[in-house]
DNA sequence: TCGGTGACCAGTAATCGTTCCTATTCGCGA
DNA sequence: TCGCGAATAGGAACGATTACTGGTCACCGA
């Protein structure tokens, strides 16, 4: 499921020729304290309360390196900066209008989504994704 | 279809309250001839072929009014400008990474999608959109 | 264990798309 | 025609992200 461990990850670092350093690990770390859908900033700040010399950029560079070998996921929504999250499975996200907090959605199938995408255009599909926005219940609530 | 035509804008415009100035007129017009997804940037360019003193503000804000009153749609890619559109019937676009062009999935049907996302979710379900993204033919083509 | 070396990082500047600000102009309604 | 709120031009500011650069570190091999 979604616990990508310790072993597993400094295998992918090590397939994939990037080094596996502090800063990336507290990188990790934080995303792991965050419990969510952070943004960069959120783990910058997060990652400078051990260590106040990271740079946001290395924490920009870690994040994107975590993401290309697979042990963290990056969703984009239009009004946000990318959120960040721990699990990889393919799922769902909804981000509130109201404040901003991302949440999974479970148990929805897209099916043969993208299988019909590629029987309906002449591009070679990608990546297809559904990009989901709503109010979350204390927004609501708040009106 | 999709051709919304030059009296129910002008009904709409009434009814919203905004005002049908000639520069909104004219970022209409060219999202007409431009045949495509243009950005803002693209639109603007477009605009001031024939009016050199728009500003560049002026055309994303009448976008804005545009959309608002249903006349045009928007949508977003993380990795591009936002893309207008004419065509305001729900349908699925794909942008291809390679040379950035957008066009139409025609006959791709969500189903009841929407309402799934509403049963497997305690938010209030605002926008559910796919984002589709490969690479054209011609791209594919050179490799 | 101890360098040597290439990858990485901190700090900062730059970029890009977009929004904001303000003085001026427009256009509709009385 | 006049008055006034809405819209615009021009340019500054903004937020997210990337680029640059000189110093630093991780790790492989002797
Ligand atoms: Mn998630
Ligand atoms: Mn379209
Ligand atoms: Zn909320
Ligand atoms: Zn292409």
């Amino acid at each position: 499921m979604g616990g990508t461990q310790e072993r597993d990850i400094r295998e992918r670092f090590r397939r994939s020729g990037y080094t596996l350093t502090s800063q990336r690990k507290a990188v990790l770390e934080a995303l792991g304290e965050s419990r969510g859908h952070p943004s960069a900033e959120d783990v910058y700040l997060l990652v400078k309360k051990k260590n106040p010399r990271v740079a946001l950029g290395t924490v920009y560079q870690a994040l994107s390196v975590l993401e290309e070998i697979g042990v963290i996921g990056a969703k984009h929504w239009s009004e946000s900066p990318t959120r960040y999250d721990l699990n990889v499975d393919p799922h769902l996200d909804i981000r509130c209008l109201g404040c901003g907090e991302v949440s999974e959605i479970p148990g929805v199938d897209l099916g043969d989504l993208e299988d019909r995408l590629r029987g309906a255009t002449p591009y070679e599909v990608t990546r297809a994704a559904v990009v989901v926005e709503g109010l979350c219940p204390a927004c609501r609530a708040a009106g």
